[in-house]
DNA sequence: TCCATATCCTACTAAATCTCTATGAATTAT
DNA sequence: ATAATTCATAGAGATTTAGTAGGATATGGA
């Protein structure tokens, strides 16, 4: 019941675009050194999320990425699920048909609620909201 | 993000003992030929419930396994959280001290989000609810 | 033009985890 | 004694995870 690295990357990538939220490309390699990530594992992640069209890159020197949208139009559940794939704890909620006891299983239920609860979290949460808690944690609150 | 089915079996064991909920102990092998999983697999779960106290066990012939409590006393969170350990989408929400980004951590806030979010769905679903559940699909409900 | 600096692409691999299977010992009803 | 059952542990094949490695391609600037 875990989310792999993949998935988290992803996000504190996403995450880290946003923060610096420059109308410059922002270099990979400056992400790995801030998130600690090996940036080679970093440049397959950001592979998919820019196939998906998620973040815009400029090649070359001087290059890097851009989100394409908002923060605010980012949430947490569509980048999670395009690196981990679906966020259901079972494969049979997602694909009618996969299980031969589908209709009288009951604990299918059960994996539906968690499956609706992950998501109710995940799609609701944004990438602005992400950088509003980040605010709340840096700052001392010192008057 | 997926229970495995160790975890998922464990559900489907325990819903099948309190099903029969009977007086007699339960031999696995009927367990396993009824769930029409491998009996070898399932000695393992139930290993693993019993030495936790959530069965009883009965050796020699005629034996099998009891449940030691009343279907409503179980939770699915316990059951999910034995075989499964934390439900958790990140060990970080678990172990304080595991990461060193803990407090500056945006992300971590997601994460414990979700496992609330996860945790609220298990700890409030008992054997008894998927019993009824149980019931729900397999009557037809024609008067 | 040439070079340094980026992204882009694909293959590979070590380690861990998952999902059982296998073997046999211990126990008990008949 | 025998058959039936739980109990304990080892191992194995497949898959997934979490990266590495090695280059090809594109671009800004000297």
């Amino acid at each position: 019941m875990k989310i792999s690295t993949k998935g988290r990357y992803a996000v504190r990538l996403m995450l880290d675009l946003a923060t610096t939220n420059s109308k410059q490309p922002v270099r990979l390699k400056d992400v790995a050194a801030r998130q600690e990530i090996s940036d080679k594992y970093l440049e397959q992640i950001i592979g998919i999320l820019h196939k998906a069209g998620f973040v815009r890159s400029v090649r070359g020197a001087m290059g890097g990425y851009i989100l394409t949208r908002d923060p605010a139009d980012y949430t947490v559940g569509e980048i999670l699920r395009l690196t981990e794939g679906s966020l259901s704890p079972v494969d049979c909620t997602e694909d009618p048909g996969l299980c031969p006891r589908e209709t009288a299983c009951a604990t299918a239920i059960l994996w539906r609620k968690i499956s609706e609860a992950v998501n109710n979290v995940v799609d609701n949460v944004t990438l602005e909201d992400l950088l509003s808690w980040q605010d709340s944690l840096t700052n001392d609150y010192v008057i």
